[in-house]
DNA sequence: GCGGGATTTGACCAACTGGTCAAACTCACG
DNA sequence: CGTGAGTTTGACCAGTTGGTCAAATCCCGC
């Protein structure tokens, strides 16, 4: 039996290990499309040993998702209220194509639970993210009163800017397929500097 | 056994009742996830009269996609080479976000199958949509060209526009949770219309 | 090097799932 | 009507899947 006190070296390891086999699973092939069998292959442990680690398919699961939640907010965090607004967001929409080219199995994990109506991550987004768009949201409209940036809807610019850089992960293969043999991760950092420019910079 | 013949009264209300349970189950949950049981009570009838119907699971998925993706591609034919070129843009980019707010339950179908790689849809993509676009790349770089509209990646650009729009039907409950008591699509139109009215008109 | 907790696993199970099939039923049409 | 094709289904099957468990093995501090 697992005991919660402090972890030792192999229950690291192996927690580590199952958790990104987990997500190269999970990100490919959904929640209810992974198998238990497959992470366990994917991670080098047979399938009662990953059930040693975590007690259930569904806790290897929300454990992924509540431990990558954090780093996929950290873009939005780093939007700093005192630097330049229009270059505060180009630098923002950089960074979460950067996330997308980087970690697209991360993009794709979220992508994969909120088409099908994020039955188990709903809670978390309700909490962390609702608070950090509701606070990065009063910052933009600031921006905006102030006349640095163009006057628009705020929450729908953040969602365009999530909406487009997560679309070259969670679509990669349609991307792909459609700009063969360039990279499409080539031009997209000019093409979303170009549209958000255009779109921000003030009329005066 | 099913023949092929002309279909009977019969065999019409039946297909079609098990496409549209079949449009239900596979985009909330995807291929793997949906059971031929769900969605024979979906569509009121036995699992094994499903499969009088249709061989296989596969084959209900495989009908279902080729039946939606024209209707789907619909909203790009229309663009038309001789009308005025921002308007035709704008128009549709307005028919796409109709579609998205139209045809949720369409547009999460594909994008469940194209974030797990597309596997049983790439083929058509690679033809119908490869086609479809490239043709009408032609027509954006005339009018970029022609300095109609600002010039950009036309590529990227009509990614954008599929990003924008698809993104409030598949991220749906992300985007309902962060906006309640509003709905999206109040705003979007217009949200949608600003963005591109900057992003493409020519600055001369 | 040994004792006991930590780790690993082969064998197993019950539930579920896609699919089959023969028998039953229904319906259009002569 | 009656009859044969068209339609429906209960019972069933084999493979898969998440999860259990007792036994075996490993590993660390003494």
């Amino acid at each position: 039996m697992l005991k919660d006190r402090s972890p030792t070296r192999i229950q690291k390891k192996n927690r580590a290990a199952i958790l990104e086999a987990a997500l190269e699973v999970f990100s490919a092939h959904g929640f209810r499309g992974a198998t238990v069998d497959q992470i366990a292959s994917q991670a080098g442990l047979s399938k009662p040993n990953l059930l040693y680690y975590f007690p259930s398919k569904e806790a290897m699961f929300t454990a992924l998702l509540s431990e990558l939640l954090d780093t996929w907010l950290d873009p939005m965090r780093e939007i700093d209220a005192n630097g330049d607004p229009l270059e505060e967001i180009l630098a923002y929409v950089q960074r979460k194509l950067q996330m997308s080219r980087d970690y697209p199995r991360e993009s794709r994990l979220f992508a994969n639970e909120i088409v099908q109506g994020a039955p188990r991550m709903l809670e978390a987004l309700s909490t962390d993210l609702r608070d950090l768009l509701a606070e990065k949201e009063a910052v933009l409209t600031a921006w905006m009163a102030a006349g640095k940036i163009n006057t628009t809807h705020p929450k729908h610019l953040m969602f365009s800017i999530w909406a487009l850089t997560q679309h070259y992960a969670d679509f990669d293969v349609q991307v792909r397929m459609l700009m063969e043999p360039e990279d499409p991760f080539d031009a997209a950092p000019e093409f979303l500097e170009t549209l958000y420019r255009r779109m921000l910079t003030p009329t005066s």
